[in-house]
DNA sequence: ACGGGATGCTAAAGCGTTTTAACAGATGTG
DNA sequence: CACATCTGTTAAAACGCTTTAGCATCCCGT
């Protein structure tokens, strides 16, 4: 910067002036012109690094995570944080604490001696969470998961209005007779979609019979499973807790020459990409929305969004129609295939 | 700082000197112990802004993406590079540029101008890529990618090893009629893989019968669609050019009753966790390493791990053994099903 | 008792910016 | 023509730290 002060023939203070484009800097058309000339020519780029030094703070967000390698998911944490960071002018810091409570300590550490503008911490299933206490001197939000003592503000998936729109997805074909595959844990995720499920039934005057509960593992094999039980109980349509499970689903009705919609209409959740969109035929689900929770997680820490009252704001998650869902066909019982395709 | 040495009553050069530990800096032990007090106390934290402004460079690596979003590999080469930077004391800083122009442009400029170390400019399937100019101000280093002038350090899959191991997977097991589905465009992946395949069968002495290599979409209805064609060579095992073609190939299979590895042996390639630990059976596939290259890449950026003289280092492809090959059976024509299970 | 080498600590410069007060010169005003 | 105002520019302090040269002390050997 000095040497384009001297090559200018200006001081560094009209360069940084000019460089920073002060409103109300007075700085003459000659002078400004020879200054950006002599940037130019020198190839010269401003240190940030001082900058933010005598501006007392930086342009960092802290972005925390449990696990970005266990699941894809992560990455759209990540991708929808790093974005809306970037339209403010904010860069992310990331750092990936593989459970590891001293790597924990020291990234926090790190992002505070850099002095963060805020820190995004999330995990990368929605889960109740410990905020570490360091973390307190500087501005939190946490993503996908909230503080039981709701005493941070967080940003997570709306799982009942989810578990609502599975069941309306099915509801809305006619169907009546729903079951719904659950995880055999309580969670956010367990606990909301079930009670959305209850309330879409509500509202559409179907009756809630518990025999069309089932818990399993929130996995191919738990859908692969289940199957059997399932069938005995003769629903039409079926809200898979995952993707996943809807995939083991796919196999054990297939094996059993059932074929979906037709025999059997399933609404999974979560949206995985490649399992969701390329099973045969594709499915409908109901999207986790991971790179909102991220956006979202950034514009709540800069005050841009503001979380209402308590401190938690939910982000809807979207129906995603493809061709897993048919109309309602007959009623109980084991249906039999019949012609009526969807494409 | 200076507030912690009046607290211990000494000058901030001493605190300096003992929050960093210098070894050669002649320090009482009471004076030592007092500035720790004072630093517990007042709960200082050194600013890692000035600290790096003083010293000239920061402890920044620069990781450029083209798309984060699109596929849940991207993540594990922000995983591996960030592990490892990590373990070297450094940072990274992440920007996700959706093949927006100025997107990079920008993106560059504010890694350059916080001084990163280096950066690592990543792609998210292995290509031929053009290193943006202003990057060549700075370290550079490219993963999964290569620059065709080849004058850029960069580190990439080892495609043909990987072809090798695919084939060789299909080899062992008594396999001698292997067919292989590529995909239709000419790339490192589609060249590499061939290449491999026609040495590992060299090696095994099997003749290369171009009537067994297959060109499909590189997804589900790719591997789906060329079913037909496929098994009227009568192969009893295949490598597909991916995952989700080897899915796409198990529909196909299903549909007409036959079954794997039984029917015919299956090999995959790129590991995708979701589908290959998850189809039934789960598939045997190669590994595309993209943790291990986000950690090669920033080991040969910090000349941890040297490059080779043309500066291109090739990390290794491993097999991934799962239940979807089993030893040959029969020869030759569509084979029927047989017994013998493998778990 | 005295010079010389350790030992313990500090003053001050410097890193690359931003920002504020102030100055010189030009221009307008009464 | 003297004064107030603008206009264009700059000197200098500040941001929080590191580092080097040097200043006192103190201890030791003689």
């Amino acid at each position: 910067m000095r040497e384009v002060a001297e090559a200018a023939g200006v001081s560094v203070a009209t360069v940084s002036l000019v460089v920073n484009n002060k409103p109300d800097a007075r700085i003459g058309a000659d002078a400004r012109q020879r200054v950006h000339d002599a940037i130019r020519a020198l190839g010269y780029r401003p240190n940030a690094l001082a900058k933010n030094l005598v501006s007392g703070g930086s342009r960092f967000i802290g972005l925390v995570t449990d696990a970005i390698a266990t699941t894809p998911f992560a990455g759209q944490i990540i991708h929808g944080a790093q974005d809306e960071a970037w339209k403010h002018g904010y860069i992310l810091l990331i750092a990936n604490i593989e459970g590891n409570e001293e790597a924990e300590r020291e990234a926090i550490s790190m992002m505070l001696e850099h002095q963060v503008r805020g820190v995004l911490y999330s995990t990368w299933y929605h889960r109740a969470a410990a905020v570490p206490a360091p973390l307190r001197e500087t501005d939190v939000v946490l993503v996908n998961c909230y503080s039981p003592a709701g005493d941070v503000r967080a940003v997570v998936p709306a799982e009942v209005q989810g578990g609502r729109t599975a069941t309306e997805l099915l509801l809305r074909e006619g169907h009546r007779r729903i079951a719904i595959i659950n995880t055999t844990t309580p969670s956010p995720a367990h606990d909301g979609r079930l009670r959305g499920y209850r309330e879409a039934l509500e509202a559409a005057g179907v009756a809630y019979d518990p025999a069309l509960v089932f818990n399993a593992q929130p996995d191919q094999s738990g859908g692969y499973d289940v199957v059997e039980h399932l069938l005995a109980q003769g629903p039409t349509g079926v809200f898979c807790h995952n993707d996943r499970v809807a995939m083991g689903l796919y196999d054990g009705l297939r094996e059993r020459g059932l074929s979906i919609p037709e025999d059997l209409a399933v609404v999974g959740f979560d949206n995985q990409e490649v399992i969701a969109a390329h099973l045969r035929p594709p499915l409908t689900t109901v999207a986790l929305p991971h790179y909102e929770l991220g956006a979202a997680g950034v514009r709540v820490l800069l005050g841009v969004e503001d979380a209402p009252g308590d401190g938690r704001v939910e982000v809807a998650c979207p129906a995603v129609v493809r061709s897993s869902v048919g109309p309602a066909q007959g009623k109980g019982a084991v249906p039999r295939a019949v012609g009526l395709r969807r494409s």
